[in-house]
DNA sequence: CTGACTTCGAGAAAACGATCACAAGCTCGG
DNA sequence: CCGAGCTTGTGATCGTTTTCTCGAAGTCAG
């Protein structure tokens, strides 16, 4: 047992942690200063043995009898998932998804700001989209590392996804977002994240066939 | 209609299944008529004993030393997930985000069609987008029995993403694809899947300040 | 037809995650 | 200071998912 030091956190946990996060924010803009593990498994939509469960991991934050101290919280959650640091992004492919996600408001909420976009189309490249210029996908590597990029997101067509990865990596970018369809390989040093429409669809359409209800999260592991 | 008498599919392997159908999609392209679950499951990014698991729960589909026959394995994932059927689509909300879902091409693939766009912004009625015209929230109601609305995709801002649910759902949809961040609370018998960027990107960061790596797959049950 | 080889299907075991249940620890009124 | 009333933290339990393993069932060369 590694109490402290190695604390391993279990990845369904961490896929909680954005959610817990969120609903403490509107907690705190509401003022209130102190959270039950049972109002926040309401407001979060889980069931509270959860929240608790999943809080303990982090630490013993909580005062028995009264709850867990919003900010408090907060500020841990925050500190756990790097939202006290600044990430970088890069958007690989200018289409309209890539455009789209530049255009976010709200997206660069804590510290995760887009700082550069990349298209392979000769015709993007000088525009401007979302106050950046699109540079070419062949300074991918000269853009990270001038922008010390922490983060990929890939909005290219699923032909070109592969090669975005392969150009990110080679960048020493460690962290993907992917959005086109398809699998991506790449080193298991390199965290993958995959969102992908078509996916999604498709389970609804499994469950809407059936008689049966899905869960309202989406935040899964792998 | 009876979907299948005692077969029960784990969400977990529903989840995959869309991912197998792409990758058998790709073999069927590439002429192989028969693919091994080891291949397969090399494709996909996962291990082969899954895949034979999760494939025995449609059925015995495969023959031993010789491995899958990709057409039939296509059309039997095809009719489980009900991509042999049309599934009209409403999107609610046409900001950047919508609007690209709504131009996102290979996203009706197969059978899902955005036939409808709704926003509350009364300077946006009436605007064409993706060759469709964009009508008003109020008519949420009308515009889902008209075009025999099946799934409801909510990209609204957070603030007006409970509105948008709890249109769809009056107005019969049972099943929704969240784009907007957020809890969403609806009745037991409607299906709702939340795809987040925020959520995802902080996961990344997660990851990124350990040295650990996270898995290809995003889609995850609940 | 036979034997070597391949690959599926499924039972069993292991890992993982969700939930239960309750002792421990805190606050507060009197 | 004490006892009643909350709420956390966590060991125990249970269900689900993944992985292991191997017999069964097929192909193919000769």
């Amino acid at each position: 047992m590694t109490p402290d030091p190695g604390r391993r956190i279990p990845e369904a946990t961490v896929a909680r942690l954005p959610l817990y996060y969120r609903v403490l924010l509107e907690s705190a803009e509401a003022r209130v200063s102190t959270i039950s593990s049972d109002r926040l498994a309401e407001m979060a939509g889980v069931n509270a043995a959860k929240v608790r469960k999943d809080l303990s991991y982090l630490g013993s934050f909580g005062t028995r009898g009264v709850g867990y101290d919003v900010d408090y919280l907060l500020h841990e959650i925050a500190r756990e998932l790097g939202l006290t640091q600044d990430w970088p992004c890069v958007i690989v492919g200018v289409g309209n998804l890539g455009a789209a996600l530049a255009n976010y408001r709200g997206f660069g909420a804590r510290g995760f700001r887009v700082v550069a976009l990349v298209d392979a189309d000769p015709a993007k490249v000088g525009q401007t989209v979302a106050d950046l210029r699109v540079e070419a996908f062949a300074e991918l590597g000269t853009v990270c590392a001038r922008e010390r990029i922490a983060i990929g997101i890939i909005a290219t067509p699923a032909g070109a996804a592969q090669d975005a990865a392969d150009g990110l990596v080679g960048a020493g970018v460690r962290s993907v977002l992917n959005f086109a369809s398809g699998v991506l390989s790449v080193p298991d040093d390199v965290s993958v994240r995959k969102v992908d429409l078509a996916t999604e669809l498709q389970i609804l359409g499994f469950y809407q066939l059936r008689g049966a209800n899905t869960a309202l999260n989406t935040s899964r592991p792998a």
